[in-house]
DNA sequence: AACGCAGGCAACCGCTATCCT
DNA sequence: TAGGATAGCGGTTGCCTGCGT
């Protein structure tokens, strides 16, 4: 890909990399194979000082990078599918541009593919249909006969421009739901956040790890106040956003208002006609739960979740 | 066949959070 | 507690490739 001669980056500032020896670019076979070798053989960590023991003219952030984008043997490579697609969109209406939280939910994928592939592929997708990619919400295009993509954005979000932070970068849709007693979407993205629903619903059936009642709703009742989402997320700890969380997972809509049970589609007409149900909505449930049982257990996750609060 | 252009994506950057001494 | 080292994150860059002309 780049050139290992013309350096990475445009600007001028010091990049990482500057000693001279240290090689920059792309990465050969032969390369590949010293990491590889090198990483399991001793195992991963220490990046710093992993290039001098491994023999490598690389500097640490590149041996990492490469490490965990392309030779882990969990790293799945090839298309995305439509089921990853679909998760991926839900979990960028939940979570935002985290992409490493997203990539964590996606088995083998990792968060560089998934925000390539979001910027590439998905945000495009969502442009054209009318659906403003950073906040899930119906874009307001000027009535214009010729179908041009003159658009105006209906809700500008802070964390769409401004320096992305770890407090400042819930998704739009995540805050507003935050905000609200009801996940419920009321606006013309119903249809969306109906389908997100049966996957929250889906998850809330089964999950129990944080499930009491009064840490539910906690999250969402506890001083959050609509429109003072630093407020929220500054007072928010790892508990606070896991009620928050569970407040998410157990807001049902359909238990409340089960005439409502709607024609589910996916968020993208990617592929066929809008089923019914979607096995799609189905795996991403399992895949969710799964996570989040995980997250129950597992200190990772909870460091994981930590960087939202 | 040659050229130009746009899209895709690997890699790099700066910054922040966390760990360690 | 302070400060340095390390790990990890999200944004951005720019080369490569494929496609259209």
């Amino acid at each position: 890909m780049r050139n290992p001669s013309s350096g990475g980056g445009s600007t001028s500032k010091t990049p990482c990399c500057s000693k001279v020896g240290i090689k920059r670019g792309p990465w050969t076979p032969e390369e590949d194979e010293i990491l590889s070798n090198y990483i399991k053989r001793e195992g991963e960590g220490r990046w710093r000082t992993l290039p001098k023991r491994a023999g490598l003219l690389r500097c640490g952030k590149s041996c990492r990078l490469r490490w965990m984008n392309y030779l882990r043997p969990s790293v799945k490579r090839g298309r995305i599918a439509p089921d990853e697609e679909d998760l991926i969109l839900r979990l960028h209406r939940l979570l935002g541009n985290r992409w490493s939280l997203i990539a964590g939910r996606i088995p083998g994928r990792t968060d560089n593919e998934i925000k390539n592939y979001w910027n590439t592929h998905l945000s495009k997708k969502l442009i054209s249909q009318g659906i403003d990619p950073r906040n899930h919400k119906p874009l307001v295009v000027n009535p214009n006969p010729n179908n041009s993509p003159e658009v105006i954005i209906t809700h500008d979000h802070a964390a769409s421009n401004s320096k992305p932070g770890p407090k400042s970068n819930l998704s739009p849709g995540l805050v507003e739901e935050m905000g609200g007693s009801s996940i419920q979407i009321s606006d013309a993205n119903d249809q969306l956040g109906q389908y997100q629903n049966l996957v929250v619903n889906d998850i809330s059936n089964t999950q129990n790890c944080h499930n009491s009642d009064g840490a539910m709703t906690m999250g969402l009742q506890g001083g959050y106040v609509q429109g003072n989402e630093e407020n929220y997320i500054e007072n928010c700890n790892e508990d606070t956003f896991s009620s928050f969380l569970d407040s998410l997972i157990n807001d049902n809509m359909f238990v409340n208002q089960p005439q409502q049970q709607p024609t589910f589609k996916p968020l993208i007409s990617s592929s066929s006609p809008a089923p019914t149900f979607n096995h799609a909505a189905i795996w991403e449930a399992e895949l969710i739960r799964s996570t989040i049982h995980t997250s129950c257990d597992e200190q990772s996750e909870l460091n994981n979740i930590n960087h939202l609060a």
